[in-house]
Parts: C-alpha cells; structure tokens; sequence
DNA sequence: TTAAAAAGTGAGTAATTACTCACTTTTTAA
DNA sequence: TTAAAAAGTGAGTAATTACTCACTTTTTAA
C-alpha cells in the first residue's frame, strides 16, 4: 500500500477538471475546517453552506476523509514546496546577500504565502495535530522539504563567516522551532489577520543577536 | 454569566472527594483526549476502558463537554500557575543570577512539570486549538499568567545591564514565542517522551547568543 | 442493625452522522 | 438533434453518539 501523499497525487493528477460545485464544495470545507476543526464539521452543514446537495460531495470526494485530502495534500505537496523552493533559489546567490537579509526574505515569503493560504494552512496545522495518521505522514514530509534547504542556507553562510560555530543541525532545529512557533502562533493560536514587516524584523533581530548584551 | 473557569472553579471547590471510579474516569480521559482529541472520543470508549458503566460519567460530571473541563481546568488554574509562581520566587532573587542562570532555571522547571503532566498538556494544546471557546478563555488567561512574571524578570535584568537596549515588550513576545514553541513542538508535534538538558542549554544558547558571528 | 443517601448500572432514546442509491437534470459528443 | 455520459439530488439507512432514567448495589450515619 503506497502512503496516503501518494495516493492522493495520483488522484489529484487523474482529475484536473473541476465543476463549480466542486470549488464551492471545497471552498466550504477549507473554511469550515479552519474554523471548527474537521471532527467538529459535518458533511451536512458543508453541503448546506456550499448550496450543494450532500450526495455531491460523496459522488466527487467519495469519504468525508477524502474530502480532507483533497483540501489539504495539494497545498502540502505542491504549493507549500514549490514557493519554498523559489524563494529559496532568488535569494541563495553569491550575491551581496547576508544571512539576515536571506532570512528576511524567505519569512516575508512565508509570511505572505501563508497570509494568503492562511485558512488551509489553519486546517493543515489543527489537523496535523488532532489525526495522529496525518501527522506521522504530514510531518516527515514538511521536515524533510524544509529543512535540507534551510541546512544548506545556514552552512552557506557559515562558510560566509558570518555565524557562529555552534552546529548546523543545532542551529537548523532552534531556528525551525522559532520560525514555526512563530507562524503557528501568530495565524493559528491567536488567529492574527497578518504579521506586519516590523515584528518579522523584531524576529530576525531575536535570531541574529539574542538577548545578551 | 460568569466565566467557563470561574464556573468550574466553584465546581471543583464543592466537589473535593472522588470516588475511585471518578478518578479512573479522569484518568482514562485524559489518555484518549490526549491520543486521539476529544471530538474523536466517545464517552462509551472512556466508560468501556475506564471499566465503569457509561451512566456514570453523567453521574458525575453531567455533560460531556463538563468532563473535558473537569479534565483540564484545574491544571490550566491552578497546578500550572502555583508552580510557575513557585520557580519565579526561587529564581529571581538578588544574589548571584544571571539571566541565563534564570532562564535555565525556568525552562528547567516547565520541562519537569510538563513532563509528568504530558498528557494534560496535550490534550489542553489540542483543545485549545480545536474549540475556540476554550481558546477564547483559555489563552488570554495563560497570558496574563505567565507574560508579568516574565516581564518582570527581563526587566530586572535589563536594569542589571545583562540585557539589550531592545525593548522589554518585544523581547518578551520573542521569548514567548520560543518557549512556546520549543514545549508545543517537542511533547506535542513531535511526542518527545522527555526533553534533555542539552537541548534546553542549545536553546539557551541560542536564545542569549542569536546565530550571528 | 437498618434506613437513607450515594454511587453505580445498562437498556433504551432521540438526535446526529457519513454515506447510499434510484432517480432527475445537465452536459457532451457524435 | 439526440443518445450517452456526467453531474447532481434528496430521501432514506445503518451506525454512532451523548445522554436519560428506572432500578440495583454500596456506603453512610444514626
């Protein structure tokens, strides 16, 4: 049995025309499951709101469970990698780049992506941690993603000169609690509409210095 | 309408004896919402596994969503409070500390306590991101707890001349954010059985230190 | 020792839920 | 234009769930 981001790939290729109702649908669902959680939506209130009837949603998604996958894998599989990868190629040059000023460009992106994904992102997060399956596929797969990239920008610029000659892998893991503590906080714990340029910068200054005079 | 905590405050107060099949309620509780979330917990399974009848559950805690509250209120109001304000007092004294010693100290401290209570802790994570009443309440109350204290202590180190000139408010939603983080992603995200004192001396590190050279 | 109070039981209930399927409507392609 | 395919419907179903309540058992207190 191939693992359910497999699965889910192949489905997703295997229909590539979606009806309006289908948008509608999901489109429900994303909110409705940022809002409440997936356990605490019924298929019933998301056809209601979605003007659809209930039957649609099985005759397109086949399970409640599907549906989930289908809202969530494509974000986590295509989207999510594929702007962390741009981001990563325009700002990882030999060029005149610090390691803040890297820094401040992949959060401003994150920051934007997810502002702008910000509902699927809530889902994928509250999911990610209530489905213990989800988790054990969702969390090597975003680890593995992220963080080859990231190590390879943090041993870039330790080459550089320019941090300290603590561990990359150390550096690798504070760095990623920090960063994602602070998304998760700020757009799912405390459901803020944006992060403004001032606390990225606030953050970066945290990371660069510390606290120490 | 008085608050959900203060409500079950008073609950708690009135009913100081329980049976030991109340206890094994709670107890099992507590494992299946910390496993598998709340909304996936059927109070027949808790009943089932805690080998008492479900009538009993009622008996006792009247609706389901009281149980949970019974669960996790007491922690969140008292146990987790008094032992914050216990590592404060001990911590912050006049003589001989620096802030990394306090931050040692404090970190220290929350990885026992939270350590014994894991289950507790997740299952309040989970809740909190899954019920918005609960993080309605919940949160701003966990803030108000925590954010003085902290506060105070960065202050008195930033008069002792141990800290940067950045401003106490920022330092303290950045440390937030990392404390946060580091305890969410290590028991929580990644369902780490423990937390080594290496790790928490990297965070440190980190925290004091920033990455640039 | 015994009656009253408290604790506990488990069958049953109303409500809810994910899902099915016979049928209808809409779209497609020849 | 028309038959076939696709999309959509909504009543119904089996399963599940939180909860009730008449009854039984255990504990308490006089």
């Amino acid at each position: 049995m191939s693992s359910l981001l497999d699965q889910m790939i192949e489905q997703a290729k295997q229909s590539t025309k979606q009806t309006l109702k289908q948008k509608k649908i999901v489109e429900t669902a994303i909110t409705l499951f940022a809002e409440k959680g997936y356990s605490n939506t019924s298929t019933s209130e998301i056809a209601k709101l979605a003007e659809v009837s209930e039957g649609t949603i099985f005759k397109h998604y086949g399970t409640k469970d599907n549906l989930l996958l289908s809202v969530i894998l494509p974000f986590i599989k295509e989207s999510l990698p594929a702007m962390a990868e741009e981001v990563f190629k325009e700002t990882l040059t030999e060029n005149t780049l610090t390691f803040d000023e890297f820094l401040r460009a992949f959060l401003k992106n994150r920051r934007d992506f997810f502002t702008e994904n910000k509902e699927i992102f809530k889902v994928m997060i509250k999911e990610v941690l209530y489905k213990e399956e989800l988790r054990n596929e969702i969390l090597p797969f975003l680890y593995e993603n992220i963080s080859p990239r990231l190590r390879h920008a943090v041993e870039f610029f330790k080459e550089r000169g320019e941090l300290t000659d603590i561990p990359a892998d150390t550096m690798l893991k504070n760095l990623l609690t920090m960063i994602g503590g602070f998304f998760t906080s700020r757009f799912v714990f405390l459901n803020k509409a944006s992060i403004s340029d001032e606390e990225i910068e606030e953050m970066i200054w945290f990371v660069m210095n510390g606290l120490k005079k």
